[in-house]
DNA sequence: AAAAAACTTGCAATTTATTTCAAAATCTTC
DNA sequence: GAAGATTTTGAAATAAATTGCAAGTTTTTT
């Protein structure tokens, strides 16, 4: 038997019984209680479980599962820190739009208490301020875009239009000399209607981006104040 | 046993009797009353529960619809199963209206592929379905409530006007002859948006709410259809 | 105020974790 | 394919925790 197969073992059978003791999973598995031990911690530091006296439990299942996909994502460590860099340049008090986006999700988490109002069509984001009160967070309205947990279509252009932010942290597919551009044109509008009614626009791409051209034509360069 | 279990099982027992003694506790547990009093020093400094002489009881009278973990969440059994009937109330290829309150979650988490459309202020429930490509979830927008991470204010009740549900599935903080009550006025207005939009009513109570009053009055009897 | 009940503290017995070490298995390198 | 290095595994020793009990103190009842 594989380490990592013990390992998948004892997280699926985890998942049918919520607790599992050490005798148990070690007869499970049919290895000795100490490898089981090992794992456990291993299994643990991945944030799969957490261990208590005598066994091990189910982590708390963590309602938003996008953060799952957005853990998946490549250039995880570029994202963190265009997120850092982003959020430096957000001064304290200020009403902010966030785009949906992996990227503009990262931005949100290093956002802390700064902003005083957030605005944003994602979802992960949305659950990410959720439990936080010290922030006032406006959800836009729309249908799920499943894979994504982005909120589109016509109701969410117009839960934007009259709005008014600061800043609006925007993600995109690709960026030309010719401008901006993104991939599905479901976002494009929200996009729109993002970027008129923010008085400054900060972009956040990675190196991925850079002279690539998506789908659908979203701006010119002109609009953008700051790239990140 | 296990530790972890047997505090749960002390916190789940007081849900039902409010107040319990040391022997009775140490009985349902099967430890010794030492075990018994070091447990609910614990449960206390978690804010679970109050210690008295002679057993515990309940903290707050535990108007639980300010609380939103779907791990502790209380009557769970009992929640569950009403979640289950409601779902099984339901027609395939309806839309449905689901209302925020761990209740109504519930019901969304059994529901599966059944319902074609949904629409919520939930974000919970819009997370549930949010990697379900089966099914296409409206969000309403709004300004999320911490706590409860549910959409509130006119968005809210502006993008449920105007739609139409074949059932709408709701909760609420008290029910008596007089009619339904509910806790929170933010609420009240979105709540009184989707009695309107939809045609059939399902109301999802578990028995801490029947002869209950909470703060506002939201509809009289005769406009539900179904009491789960 | 005395008696009874309940709480706290300290302690030993038991159970569970961590650390350590040698054997077995796996991977390198020739 | 064999010799050596590295990693993984199982078991024993050591450390930490949980549990139950009893002695002493505080609170409640009579």
């Amino acid at each position: 038997m594989q380490a990592e197969e013990r390992q998948f073992l004892i997280e699926q059978h985890l998942q049918k019984v919520e607790f599992a003791s050490l005798e148990e999973l070690s007869e499970k598995v049919d290895v000795s209680v100490s490898t089981v031990r090992r794992d456990l911690t291993l299994l643990e530091a991945k944030g799969a479980l957490r261990r208590t006296h005598g066994g091990a439990r189910l982590m708390a299942p963590k309602s938003d599962e996008f953060i799952f996909t957005a853990r998946d994502t490549h250039q995880l460590g570029e994202k963190e820190a265009i997120g850092q860099a982003a959020a430096a340049l957000i001064q304290p008090n200020q009403g902010v739009i966030i785009d949906s986006g992996t990227t503009a999700y990262h931005v949100a988490k290093h956002l802390g208490g700064k902003a005083s109002h957030v605005m944003t069509n994602s979802l992960p984001v949305a659950n990410h301020f959720g439990s936080d009160n010290s922030v006032e967070v406006l959800v836009t309205g729309g249908v799920i875009y499943p894979r994504l947990g982005v909120l589109v279509g016509p109701l969410a252009v117009e839960s934007l239009s009259g709005m008014h932010a600061d800043v609006a942290v925007m993600s995109a597919g690709g960026i030309t000399l010719d401008g901006i551009t993104n991939s599905h044109a479901l976002l494009i509008d929200i996009q729109r209607a993002m970027l008129e009614s923010a008085q400054r626009i900060i972009f956040c791409l990675d190196h991925t981006k850079f002279n690539r051209r998506s789908v659908s034509p979203l701006c010119e360069l002109e609009v953008v104040d700051t790239i990140v």
